[in-house]
DNA sequence: TAGATTGTTAATCGATTAACAATC
DNA sequence: TAGATTGTTAATCGATTAACAATC
């Protein structure tokens, strides 16, 4: 197994990935790295490093061949083959995350809602199934799903997350506003955004 | 004006109030930082020197007096007065967003929403008024809006972006796959979650 | 060749953590 | 007082940036 590259590095590529997959650069063969760097705010060394971090490299006065850069990529950060993923927790929120998170990435496929609510068990997502949370363990393994997005209100997330790890998954995205505890072997990132306006508040304040 | 705070402090005492308000401490009246600590998956060092940053003091022996903690808390992070914010980009994300953020805080209240598409403008939710993006200006300056929460499609990002920096706005939060370019007196936050997602497939790949 | 760019090491910057004196 | 805790400086760690040789 292959050296891990810093956290930072692995967001970067993934940005880099979507923007040379969007159209802005259909058109050209080849790619600087301070083009690179402009479109994503950074600089152009902070490119090339991320770069040669992954063994990749570029030809001077060419700058980087687009779709080998885009292969490279591909190969260092998708997984070996298609994951499944699963929202837990389809209130309004999660439902949005799910319906929005669908289709987005080929290696990456939303594909299960859980929740406690009859309601929203039996709801209609285009190729999303959505079962009661009792069954999470059980469907778990049957759809072979390997993270899960956490969405479910704060007071629950601790006790969600146990079943969850007992159930196998390997990673997990929590959304929800408590900070949860996981063993090292599991991949914990958490997004919290109303840390994020609380930010905004403040530096807006002062600035 | 006081000198800047780092912004992870600033996401910490987001959290740290968080927890506080939270019921979990609700019966005691003094809290040590290994215990905020523990709540927070972080060391007690760096709760006591976030709180020492900000220039506030415990006793030894007692700990932190919860109260007076959150009081200091507020004072540090909050706004002067009730800052007003908007989502922009009222499809199913930005509505749950939306829906999500309304009464969380006391000093950030999400009051309108923007979409370009008819069917959404006269949509109701309740406490948060749904325009047409062609009024954004007007609006923004009318309700004295100012921060947004960007969920447009990522082609419109950058010229909604310009828009609202025309308008007066002091904050942005972008949720939007594109990276946005604002000038360094505006406040950017910015969170991609496919950028999430892939970095949980590539560190659950490895780990 | 001259000039722009890549690749990479070393220096810098910022944030976390270790160490320990001061305090109750 | 003894012991646990706070407050704070100094050391460490990690990530970014500067500098510059190598390359086309």
């Amino acid at each position: 197994m292959s050296k891990l590259l810093p956290e930072k590095t692995i967001e970067r590529l993934s940005r880099y990935r979507r923007i040379l997959l969007s159209n802005v650069y259909n058109e050209k063969e080849f790619i600087y790295s301070h083009e690179l760097a402009h479109l994503l705010h950074l600089t152009s060394v902070q490119v090339r490093r991320d770069l040669m971090l992954m063994g990749y490299s570029g030809t001077p006065t060419k700058g980087y061949h687009v779709t080998s850069l885009i292969t490279a990529i591909n190969d260092t950060i998708d997984p070996p083959e298609v994951q499944y993923a699963a929202v837990v927790g389809m209130g309004n929120f999660g439902t949005a995350i799910a319906r929005h998170l669908k289709n987005k990435r080929d290696f990456i496929r939303v594909i299960a809602g859980f929740d406690i609510d009859n309601e929203v068990i039996n709801r209609i997502l285009p190729g999303i199934k959505c079962f009661h949370i009792n069954e999470i363990e059980k469907v778990i393994k049957e759809l072979n799903i390997s993270f899960c997005i956490l969405t479910v209100p704060p007071e629950s997330a601790n006790l969600t997350k146990d079943v969850l790890i007992k159930a196998g998954i390997l990673g997990i995205l929590n959304l929800t506003a408590t900070s949860l505890d996981v063993p090292a072997s599991i991949f914990l990132e958490e997004y919290d955004i109303i840390t994020s306006l609380e930010k905004i508040a403040y530096f807006t304040k002062h600035l």
